[in-house]
DNA sequence: AGCACGATGCTCT
DNA sequence: GAGCATCGTGCTT
């Protein structure tokens, strides 16, 4: 029934991976209750090279998890007060990530609308709260079922569909990297 | 529908 | 000490 991605799908290019994830359903288990949604937006952070990443400063406490092996959450803290997913992608030791921008509920709707108090889930901040997703579940293997977090497979969303574009509030990020299009957008039905 | 702004605290220099 | 991969509100058009 539950079946999370295997770690083979994580360790490939973090482009394709971003790519791919649209229309994947990112489970999380919360008080016994499965909620879930369909991923309709992620954006591709790509190595130390990459001065949009968070790994451009190198192997710090905080970018610790994004050298680590594929398939595990990384999770920061950013404003004072929100938290945003990404998935580790690659191979291990080398710092990758997508973040996961976008949710459409699928399961559990009412929860989500209720930890929402009727607003949207499109936005990074905003899935995680929906989701109960905080700085606990940085680290988490979500190749496995143990963390109560994982992302399964869903309707393929075919390229007529996506849509790409330059990453999202990289205000004094240099070029070429603010404008690169590694931000993905599905257009669902 | 769009823009400006304040909230709020961790991370790295 | 500066900057931040954001969000919600409130005001303007």
């Amino acid at each position: 029934m539950a079946a999370p991605l295997p770690r083979d799908f994580y360790a490939r290019p973090t482009l394709t991976v971003a790519r791919e994830l649209l229309g994947a359903r990112l489970v999380r288990i919360l008080d016994g209750l499965r909620l879930a949604g369909i991923i309709t937006e992620t954006e591709a952070y790509i190595g130390e090279t990459d001065l949009g990443c968070h790994a451009r400063a190198g192997r710090t406490r905080r970018t610790e998890v994004m050298y680590g092996p594929p398939g595990r959450a990384y999770v920061y803290f950013t404003y004072g007060m929100h938290w945003c997913l990404n998935v580790v992608t690659e191979a291990d030791g080398f710092p990758a990530a997508v973040l996961i921008r976008a949710i459409r509920p699928v399961e559990g709707i009412e929860v989500i609308a209720a930890r929402r108090q009727g607003r949207d889930t499109q936005g990074p901040a905003k899935l995680t709260q929906a989701l109960g997703i905080d700085g606990a579940h940085n680290g988490a293997d979500l190749c496995s079922l143990t963390g109560g977090l994982w992302i399964e497979a869903g309707e393929p969303v075919p390229d007529q569909a996506v849509t790409t574009g330059p990453r999202v509030g990289l205000y004094t990020v240099p070029e070429p990297w603010k404008s690169q299009p590694w931000r993905f957008l599905a257009h669902l039905a």
